[in-house]
RNA sequence: CGGGGAGUAGCGCAGUCUGGUAGCGCAUCUGGUUUGGGACCAGAGGGUCGCAGGUUCGAAUCCUGUCUCCCCGACCA
């Protein structure tokens, strides 16, 4: 390509809406263009990084044997209501209808609609196993779009679904998409980690995401620092070192005042008790239509996990918190003062507090607290199990280390499924023995354009982006200084269509423009390497190779 | 959904409190001087001030309504 043609325009000023560097630098730097909160227009020289990562993933998905197919984007409302998942996924799927008042929804994910495919021409184990996926954009009417590609309304994914008789197949397979992945961020040169993550209600603990490190990261990861451990932090267990207070004397319980103390902070502060001898009483409900409250107990010091309760309670979503009018007319009390002693609901210790006695704990009656209280000696307990969120610090889970946070951007997902899909909808295949039985399946997601941005995220300095080559629009950038001299402008357009003849992907910058706009905009736009040809270069026989990433330069004699 | 902020030229903003003919920087166009890290000088074009209604001799400015966008929150005991 070249400048003068390519539809191209860099702007000094960021925008108002960016808040991110990668978001501000795709757009100043012309790769991208809003349309509508959340929905983009790719400019060319954003659409050819695209392309090139999507091509990475077809050849690493396509060397496991993976097939490439293309499911529409608006699909009918019928397959969504077999799985119950027209009402499950709420308002993020986007609902129309078309002239004869049918029903149809803009593709957010495609279980439903492969599964459809696959039912109605696979019948036989002999059909199995296999791996289809496809390249598309997903539209999801996301609450609060933002950063840019990194969470937008419309997205490029790639989804892959694979089909086993048993789990034994299905593990081959999560097996095999965890390598290709792998490959697939390993090629794009990236840092990245793998983490455990969420599995949902389906079990087990095959869920794992790949993630680039990024400070804007909108997850929170743990990482062990002796180990390979890793975990999303939404379900990395908390291990805690101090051992068991079991055997402690108990202490008779007793209500004291604490007037204004409404935080475990201020608590902390006046009774000059660390927050770990604090106990806190925090109270969900399910979101479902029926009001069934319980109160959790974890350390002052602590945080709920509320993906741990949805686990442990086997909801479809995470509980949600009282409000403060509600829980008053759980406890009597306001918010800061409530507790667990005298209240008529269940009440789930976190596994930390399970082992503490003679702890403080509000009385339910503003104003006051109690201490010295024990369970189950004064309250009734109805569960225990980790519910708090890990804490950098923390042991490491595999018993390696300590954990240390990071915050990364979630770019894939690879999911066991079970027969969650195939089973309500009768995919099902007849074994060797004529018994029909579901087909065992797997999903596997990466987030196309949210990776090509996590990676700007991730290299980039003052000047712009620094593209790693894998997937730079183009590698060589030339600076073209004086296409007005017959023989600059004959040495970079032979060079431009000799690096091109042979494979290496060149970008001409011939506009009539100073050299400080040409470096600038260079900088800007990040290709890997720059070749400066000048006039003044050509007069002592050379030209310029810069690095991008390291900015140095080497003059070279043109041959 | 709750809270906050903002809609004025292609972009970034001032002007609004205190009503009186629409401004600045960047970008664009013309001419000239420049020419290896976002040049300078002179001139020019470009805005129904988000939309609708109201108050007023007069509204970007005051009032009412409405739409849109952005940010924060939706873990606090």
């Amino acid at each position: 390509m070249k400048w003068s043609s390519g539809y191209l325009f860099t702007i000094k000023e960021a925008p108002a809406d960016a808040e991110v560097p990668s978001h501000i630098l795709l757009v100043r730097a012309g790769y991208l263009r809003k349309v509508a909160p959340g929905i983009f227009t790719y400019g060319a020289l954003l659409l050819r990084s695209i392309r090139k990562f999507e091509n990475i993933v077809r050849e690493e998905l396509g060397r496991r044997g993976c097939v490439e197919i293309l499911m529409p984007m608006v699909q009918p409302k019928e397959l969504w209501q077999e799985t119950g998942r027209w009402q499950e996924m709420g308002a993020g799927l986007q609902k129309l209808k078309n002239r004869n008042d049918h029903e149809f929804c803009l593709g957010a994910t495609h279980e439903e609609v492969i599964t459809d495919y696959v039912r109605k021409d696979v019948k036989s184990y002999r059909d199995l196993p296999f791996n289809l996926f496809q390249v598309q954009t997903k539209f999801r009417d996301e609450i609060r779009p933002r950063f840019g590609m990194l969470r937008g309304r419309e997205f490029i994914m790639k989804d892959a679904y694979s089909f086993d008789v048993d789990m034994n197949g299905a593990q081959e397979s999560y097996k095999k998409m965890y390598e290709a992945y792998s490959a697939i961020f390993s090629r794009l040169g990236a840092e990245f980690r793998v983490v455990q993550a969420d599995s949902g209600n389906i079990g087990g603990n095959q869920s794992q995401e790949f993630h680039i490190l990024a400070e804007s990261g909108e997850d929170q990861l743990m990482v062990s620092d002796q180990s390979d451990y890793a975990a999303n932090i939404e379900v990395c267990p908390a291990l805690t070192e101090s051992a068991s207070a079991a055997g402690a004397t108990l202490a008779q319980k007793e209500e004291f005042a604490t007037p204004g103390l409404k935080t475990i902070d201020h608590l902390s502060r006046a009774l000059k008790l660390p927050s770990e001898n604090l106990v806190k009483t925090m109270f969900f409900s399910s979101h479902d239509e029926e009001f069934k409250p319980i109160a959790v107990l974890v350390r002052g010091c602590d945080e709920v996990n509320p993906i741990k309760l949805k686990n442990f309670f086997k909801m479809s979503n995470p509980p949600r918190l009282l409000l403060d009018e509600e829980i008053k007319t759980v406890t009597g009390a306001s918010p800061g003062s409530c507790g667990p002693v005298g209240l008529k609901i269940p009440i789930y210790l976190d596994s930390a507090v399970e082992a503490m006695s003679n702890y403080i704990v509000g009385a339910n009656r503003d104003g006051y607290h109690l201490r010295g209280v024990n369970h189950p000696r004064d309250f009734a307990v109805s569960g225990a199990g980790d519910f708090r969120l890990a804490k950098a610090g923390d042991p490491s889970p595999d018993g390696k280390g300590k954990l240390k946070s990071y915050r990364g951007i979630e770019v894939g997902h690879i999911f066991y499924l079970g027969t969650k899909y195939s089973a309500k909808m009768q995919a099902q295949y007849l074994d060797s023995e004529g018994a029909l039985k579901p087909i065992e399946m797997g999903c596997y997601g990466i987030g196309i354009t949210r990776t090509v941005q996590a990676v700007i995220e991730q290299k980039h300095d003052a000047d712009g982006i620094v593209w790693p080559a894998s997937i730079a629009p183009y590698v060589v950038h030339l600076a073209l200084l004086d296409p007005d001299k017959p023989e600059a402008l004959q040495l970079a357009s032979d060079l431009y269509d000799r690096l091109n003849a042979s494979g290496i992907d060149c970008f001409l910058d011939d506009r009539a423009e100073r050299p400080g706009v040409k470096f600038k905009d260079a900088d800007l736009l990040g290709f890997p390497i720059r070749i400066t040809i000048g006039a003044r270069g050509l007069s002592s026989g050379i030209v310029e190779v810069v690095d991008r990433a390291t900015k140095a330069v080497e003059k070279i004699a043109p041959d």
